[in-house]
DNA sequence: GTGTGTGCAAAACGTTTGCACTGGA
DNA sequence: TCCAGTGCAAACGTTTTGCACACAC
């Protein structure tokens, strides 16, 4: 943990940029919710338990600088709000969610499953891939169990 | 054109729901604009040229209703916008998005690649997949031929 | 002191809603 | 006379911005 927080403090400074204790505070709240896609909302409320006195703005601040730095990632489910994700240090964080349209779950998948898919990109139409998202709306089996459908 | 339209009006009446003019010019905007993914922004500033007088409320309803009846889809590129697009009659609509993070383009493929994909999240997973969205971000072979990188 | 970073409040943004009105069955 | 559909304006929730202040170097 404190390592970690280390490291992202570093990669603050190599961009001049300073881990404040409002930023720390956030960083640590990220770490704490690590599996959780949390919105800028639910980490502002996370992070006033900490640190009361920080204000919304600056946990947007912060979420847009840490983004910037790829320290975490900006994620959008389409349901208007942006969520925030720290970036795994190892691989390239290309995983891919389950999003139950039912229950409103949300898996994640860690294997990438779209390496051959960004090969023949890159050959086939001479696009060069640096990100994607993979989301797959549907029923979890959750949901599955207990009910009849009607989409 | 006006077949896809008296098709899109008899999808609105099977549901009890009118082709109002309104309406009617919204989706021949869709229509006209069918490569684009509109904003309900671009919809109503294209839908105001014809028929002056609408409301963006109107157009958003409209929209929304359209999406319900899965004559239009609801897309999310993250950019803060929703953007809709017309389903093409045929097949399930599964194509994938290449966005440039450059100049911004966006190229759609045709091609459905996830189709083992999905098969397995069925089997492995228990997840029944409805829809999905596949998007690269990267950059285009145009940008590409012109710059030298920085990402 | 100069700077970056901050809190607060106000603004901006896309979208939705309330409401009175309209126009066709 | 209904009642679905509409235009307008106001409300909404998320995010951004302006600005004065704070605090580190």
């Amino acid at each position: 943990m404190e390592a970690r927080i280390e490291k992202i403090k570093q990669q603050l400074q190599s961009q001049d940029y300073k881990l404040t204790p409002q930023r720390e505070a956030t960083v640590r709240v990220l770490l704490e919710n690590e599996e959780d896609h949390l919105s800028a909302e639910d980490v502002f409320m996370l992070v006033k338990e900490i640190a009361p006195e920080i204000g919304l703005a600056t946990v947007y601040r912060t979420l847009e600088l840490l983004s910037e730095l790829h320290v975490v990632e900006k994620l959008n489910f389409g349901d208007g709000v942006a969520r925030y994700d720290l970036r795994t240090d190892s691989s390239k964080h290309h995983h891919h969610h389950l999003i139950c349209v039912q229950c409103g779950s949300m898996e994640e998948i860690m294997e990438d499953w779209l390496i051959p898919l960004e090969e023949r990109l890159e050959q086939e139409y001479g696009f060069h891939v640096i990100d994607h998202r993979l989301d797959f709306q549907g029923i979890c089996r959750r949901c599955r169990e207990s009910r009849e459908s009607d989409e």
